[in-house]
DNA sequence: TTAAGTGTTGCTCT
DNA sequence: AAGAGCAACACTTA
């Protein structure tokens, strides 16, 4: 679920809810989701530390902390992140915890454990080392850029928006939303849309991200609040199409199942 | 009870 | 060398 709208959403509430706060105390529940550095290591390298902003990549959100290192946060399939009230107990299968000076906190929660925490030392540095491509959603992704990336791509154009290193914070469900919204068959090869038709791609692409984000995104109580014509709440065996209820095709690409409406994004 | 499913990594094969 | 396909990770839900 977490791709870049939850991840925004979740960088939203710490930002709104944890800046300017003291992390009293860093907990390492499980070290499996820790990444290049020790529980114990990360738990003093947090601890007395003050939150100074909260910021985005893709699906990669950064708690920034004032000693001007970051903590990187991944939220794999099905992450996410929860305000702990301070009489209250975590939420189930909470990984990590930060405490702060107030005794309420923020719950890094992962059921699958496929999520990752770690620390960078910047987030353009991490971004650099990671080899994530332009953040989706990032002002300075210009059009033609976007367009340059398609151009060189005989590759599905679902797989290119879902491509971290081409692009970064989509995936196999907004890439379905952005394609359905475009009106475009997700198997259609990436250099052969037209470079207006890629140019309108990149518009709705914008468009869809920003949209979900203002409706809350990811979480099911969301699903209400979308659009009528997304997607999203119809994506599953069975669902039809929000425009002409034509019964959604799948696709299978890179071990995953894409939902497209047969009529309204024909296969050309 | 079996299988699919959200993402990433790393490996093999073409 | 790009790109496709697969398994692995852990667990829930249909």
């Amino acid at each position: 679920m977490p791709e870049l709208p939850d991840v925004e959403i979740f960088r939203r509430l710490v930002s709104e809810h944890c800046r300017g706060r003291v992390i009293d105390q860093a907990t390492v529940n499980d070290p499996g989701i820790i990444e290049g550095i020790s529980p114990d290591h990360l738990e003093r390298q947090l601890r007395g530390r003050r939150i100074q902003s909260a910021e985005r990549h893709g699906k990669h959100l950064f708690i920034v902390v004032e000693s001007a290192r970051a903590l990187v946060m991944h939220f794999g399939t099905n992450g996410s992140l929860q305000l702990v009230p301070a009489a209250g107990t975590v939420p189930e299968f909470t990984r990590a915890e930060l405490t702060f000076s107030g005794g309420d906190g923020l719950a890094y929660v992962n059921p699958r454990r496929l999520g990752r925490i770690s620390l960078c030392d910047s987030v353009t540095s991490f971004v650099a080392r990671s080899g994530l491509g332009p953040d989706a959603l990032d002002a300075g992704f210009k059009v033609a850029v976007f367009t340059s990336i398609l151009g060189l791509r005989k590759r599905a154009i679902k797989a290119v928006l879902m491509d971290q290193k081409l692009m970064a914070g989509i995936g196999n469900i907004y890439s379905d939303e952005v394609l359905f919204q475009a009106r475009i068959y997700p198997g259609t090869a990436a250099a052969s849309l037209a470079r207006e038709t890629a140019a309108a791609l990149f518009r709705t692409m914008r468009e869809t991200l920003e949209e979900a984000i203002r409706c809350g995104a990811g979480a099911e109580q969301a699903a209400g609040r979308l659009p009528a014509d997304f997607l999203l709440p119809h994506r599953h065996p069975g669902g039809t199409c929000p425009r002409c209820h034509t019964l959604l095709a799948t696709v299978k690409g890179g071990g995953r199942t894409g939902y497209y409406c047969p009529r309204c994004q024909p296969a050309s």
